[in-house]
DNA sequence: TCACCTACGATCAGACTCAG
DNA sequence: CTGAGTCTGATCGTAGGTGA
């Protein structure tokens, strides 16, 4: 029994709940562990008290003994998508990705109904709660791989941990969190506008063309866009002395009806491609 | 209260600005 | 002059802020 335990811990390395990221000789914690944590907190949280995006990432911070206010995107993020699993008053009963954990069944009253964030919810409409049908089981939440079609051939699964990157990231936002570099003077803190699940992240169906490239039937216009411009690296589409210019093979041809076009106009081409989903009934 | 406006995410190379 | 950093352009739907 241990032998056939050890042998799957080695199958599936990267399960260790407390998996803490060296980086410039500061410990830093993984966004898999972030990601448990939440769970974690969100689960034991008093039903009976309004939990806000703030206390967990306080408990978090309790818990791990880590500053974590630079991860409160990431933390609300995860929140989001673990409410998403199952916001419906009437869940189909094994829709849930995180059937393992029994406190996420049925309506999950420990922490959905009085959860501070869930306004997002409240707005969601059905075909945005079935963001790419079931999640993925929880640890894939957090990073979810492109297409196998997409992916890299040169670089299978030597890919470093995209912990690594995301925490230097962080690790510069850190380092620099009072002298923020304000990205292109939007709004003023505080009144930042919240993406949610509507706006740019509705899913938006996609035409047999477009999903030969993408691979999904139905994505967000943002990962639409990333998966297409994975496509065109990875066939090197781009023409090598004017990069804008994007040189269209048969299935991109099919998408675009032109043999050239630029990186500007493929957005307007892509438009005629992405489908509004209706709302079913509301 | 209503209508209007803005920012949000994602992508990229080239143009532009600024400092050394 | 060079290198680094920032902005631009396009597109989408919608939440939320603002002003009337």
């Amino acid at each position: 029994e241990r032998e056939r335990e050890s042998e799957r811990a080695e199958r599936e390395p990267f399960v260790s709940p407390f998996f803490l990221v060296i980086y410039e000789g500061n410990v830093m914690v993984s966004d898999q562990e972030i990601a448990k944590g939440v769970e974690a907190v969100l689960r034991q949280s008093d039903p009976n008290a309004v939990t806000s995006l703030n206390g967990v990432v306080q408990q978090l911070e309790a818990k791990l003994g880590l500053d974590l206010s630079h991860k409160a995107g990431f933390i609300r993020d995860q929140i989001n998508l673990l409410l998403r699993s199952h916001p419906q008053p009437h869940p189909p009963k094994d829709h849930f990705a995180i059937q393992h954990q029994p406190q996420f069944q049925n309506s999950h009253p420990q922490f959905s109904p009085h959860f501070a964030l869930q306004n997002h919810l409240h707005h969601q409409r059905p075909e945005e709660l079935n963001f790419r049908s079931p999640l993925p089981p929880p640890q894939q939440l957090q990073t979810q791989p492109p297409p196998l079609h997409l992916q890299q051939p040169s670089q299978p699964q030597a890919q470093p941990p995209p912990v690594i990157k995301v925490e230097a990231n962080d690790q510069n936002a850190t380092s620099n969190a009072s002298e923020m570099p304000k990205p292109k003077e939007s709004a003023p803190a505080g009144t930042k506008r919240r993406g949610g699940p509507g706006g740019l992240n509705k899913v938006c169906g996609v035409s047999t063309e477009l999903q030969a490239i993408v691979g999904e039937p139905a994505l967000p216009r943002t990962e639409i866009v990333k998966q297409l411009w994975a496509y065109i690296r990875k066939n090197n589409l781009q023409d090598p002395s004017n990069k804008r210019k994007i040189i269209c093979d048969d299935a991109l041809r099919l998408v675009f009806e032109t043999d050239c076009t630029d990186m500007f106009k493929m957005n307007k081409l892509l438009a005629k491609h992405i489908i509004t989903l209706e709302p079913t009934s509301m």
